[in-house]
DNA sequence: CCGTCTCTCTACCACTCGGTAGGCACATCG
DNA sequence: CGATGTGCCTACCGAGTGGTAGAGAGACGG
């Protein structure tokens, strides 16, 4: 590849992940492109030239989280056919998309929340085939008899797809209402974690708590 | 209160409803005062005279719905006094307040992403006196075994939050991924179903569940 | 009946927005 | 060397924004 044309999409990259970062933080009509070109380094229409349109670099913008998403999942699912202990092997994959860089789960929301009719399609197509897996999983640890019987299993997936997406992109808020001190990038490892447990207990029966007194039957999912 | 004062107070309530609606669906920036006037049936400069600023609309938007949530607070206490099967209750008690209108959800998601600063010590505010109480419950119920022993009150309280809140903000959505009828208001009653129970079973040892096999103690928390 | 006060209006303001026109520097290639 | 084309720039545009000035319609109190 010629070095020009390695400077063209290095810029363009450039301008995506700087973008990327407005439009988590302030939206996408609350970041203007002349914010984005001068994060960049660049005038705006430096910027329209590599994207003909605002609208184009909104959709490029989600279009690369989604790639960095399809570049995931391979990872989660590897997870998720490995072995008995399968569950914390997937939440710590697919957590890792979102703790690389929470700008993400805002994003995402956002987006949500903005236009609902054009993104819903576009994540349902991502998140189907692993959502599809971790259903299956569920289905079969059913009829085992090792997850709870009342599950619902795709409205549990969509349950703990709110959890994460909100717990990331509002953990500072959400701290602050606890009155508990705010890091800087990630949720608190104490939210991080209760989340985790949430998500595991209310798929087990047991979770992997130490039973204080009454002794029980090991149960395989719980650890 | 004479008519006169009675009209100017139900334009200006008639004013913050639309605000409401419009600063949820479309955001901050994203709702235009003439949009509101319009949808109020006014005119901008009207509208201006009622709230002389935007930033004024906005906080009044904010603490309308901050005074409502004020106003449930009471029964979601006497609910949490009640009996042993608290839970169910406080839940039903607390869901309504979103169900009533999902545009709250909503508003409260944004502002949090918007103005973490601002309006986490606010939300704090309100939410402090019914999450103290749902955890001291939940200690209580962790010294009596009722509760897990390896749930953290407050960053449960958070989880619980993060659930309700993204999943009634983005419902629609989530129905979607999920390839689900999407509903006007309500999220499914599926969703919603699976929603309480999540929150529920990770906090008690058993939950409302058939257990299909293995017999085992009644444990009081569950139905 | 007349002055005052309340509320709404039309007309306008400065400003920022996304987007365009056209020129300039430079790297590449025949 | 000149021709071509790439990528960035300054300058500008119309549209839409939040907000203001000031006039007018109508209710109220003396």
């Amino acid at each position: 590849m010629p070095p020009l044309e390695r400077n063209k999409r290095d810029v363009a990259q450039r301008i995506l992940d700087h973008a990327t970062k407005l439009f988590a933080r302030h939206g996408f009509v609350g970041a203007s492109l002349r914010d984005i070109a001068k994060a960049v380094g660049i005038r705006k229409p430096s910027l329209l030239y590599h994207f003909p349109s605002k609208d184009d670099l909104r959709r490029g913008v989600l279009e690369q989280m989604l790639a960095h998403w399809n570049h995931a999942v391979p990872r989660i699912l590897r997870a998720a056919t490995a072995g008995p202990e399968q569950f914390d092997a997937i939440a710590t994959e697919a957590l890792t998309f979102f703790r690389e860089d929470p700008d993400r789960a805002r994003l995402l929301l956002r987006e949500l929340l903005d236009r609902p009719e054009e993104v819903a399609p576009l994540v349902a197509m991502r998140v189907q085939p692993w959502s599809k897996i971790v259903c299956d999983y569920i289905r079969k640890g059913q009829e085992q008899g090792r997850v709870r019987a009342d599950v619902d299993p795709e409205a549990y997936v969509a349950q703990v797809i709110n959890l994460v997406l909100c717990g990331f992109a509002t953990h500072i808020s959400i701290s602050r209402v606890l009155a508990q001190a705010p890091e800087e990038h990630d949720p608190s490892e104490r939210l991080l974690r209760e989340m985790l447990r949430v998500a595991k207990s209310s798929l087990f029966e047991t979770g992997p708590a130490p039973a204080p007194a009454r002794a029980r039957p090991a149960i395989a999912g719980g650890a």
